[in-house]
DNA sequence: AATTACATGTAATCCGTTACATGATTGA
DNA sequence: TCAATCATGTAACGGATTACATGTAATT
């Protein structure tokens, strides 16, 4: 949670940019996450805080990095990273495509690919605000990622469609 | 876990089928979720348990499917897939490319584009073996996406690079 | 008048993994 | 002899989400 690279901010601030920023699409958080980890932090002396008070609105406290903070956020950074973890129920459901109706198989798949597209959009909104060459590289990833996907799924579609449809004709028969 | 509809099987075949199996790219499961899983699913009648003894093996317990678990496996696949989730260690620590030395960076990139391989060799193990359609739509996808992903990391590492050396220079002077 | 934005936090809850407990058999 | 395979389960623990609690001010 060392976000704070990028500069001081509160518990609030830093959901807010990770719901509605650039980082949503890979990493998001709640309060109940956030909170509790700022504390943590705040005790093992990796940030500072200090309490700004302000006029018709509630007290912040502004969160910055401290140098022991920085240095073992470094040193993390080094360590080999934990593998990928993703979990699809899309997928999942994609395993059992003789079981569905061939409409309803369609119509699933559909709304994989719009919803593919929307994040596809969103993705490209992001990259036009001003991103460090971190954040761009992460932001373009998912792109490509995501139009691999739904490029994959349109190529490969009618495979996952005739099973349907052949596994309605077998039980008919 | 209506993954009963390829065969019966006992709690012990599940996950290893899940470990070792073709899906074990995308689901997973320990014993501590499948064990209480099944016995939900037979207390809800979803399943049905047979006890099998056998000579110098451990009694076993093979669960089977039920038509109305069939029924309710079916109405819950035609429902709306809920959105992927995906966490990547590596891509949050991409973002923080100029904190870390190039040579960390650089070996950081290199051990990932090693486990993409790894699974793209495991990958194709899985697809020579015998797979129903829905199987060999999930693998060729984990396919398609850890190639692309291996790709595009090939094809922009050189940015992470030269963004780690700027960093280094800016520092020292 | 109602909702959203600002702002911080706690408690309940869920979901899953890891580790533990048990125990025979087979292969290195 | 030591590890691995077969086999089932429980308990502890961890991480995260959801909901709750509180309150002002601006917007619709």
């Amino acid at each position: 949670m060392g976000l704070l690279t990028f500069g001081d901010a509160s518990g609030y601030e830093i959901q807010k940019q990770l719901k509605n920023g650039c980082f949503s699409a890979f990493f998001d958080a709640s309060y109940g996450s956030i909170y509790p980890a700022l504390g943590r932090l705040t005790d093992d002396g990796l940030v500072s805080c200090t309490e700004l008070a302000q006029d018709k609105r509630p007290d912040k406290k502004i969160y910055r990095i401290t140098p022991n903070g920085r240095l073992t956020l470094v040193r993390t950074l080094a360590e080999p990273a934990e593998p990928d973890r993703f979990r699809s129920d899309f997928l999942a459901k994609m395993l059992f495509c003789d079981l569905l109706l061939p409409a309803e198989l369609s119509k699933l798949i559909d709304r994989r690919l719009e919803r593919h597209e929307e994040i596809l959009a969103q993705l490209d909104e992001y990259m036009e605000t001003s991103l460090n060459v971190g954040a761009e590289f992460t932001v373009r990833y998912a792109r490509a990622l995501h139009e691999a996907a739904a490029r994959f799924i349109r190529e490969n579609r009618h495979l996952l469609e005739v099973e349907a449809l052949r596994a309605r004709v077998e039980l008919a028969e």
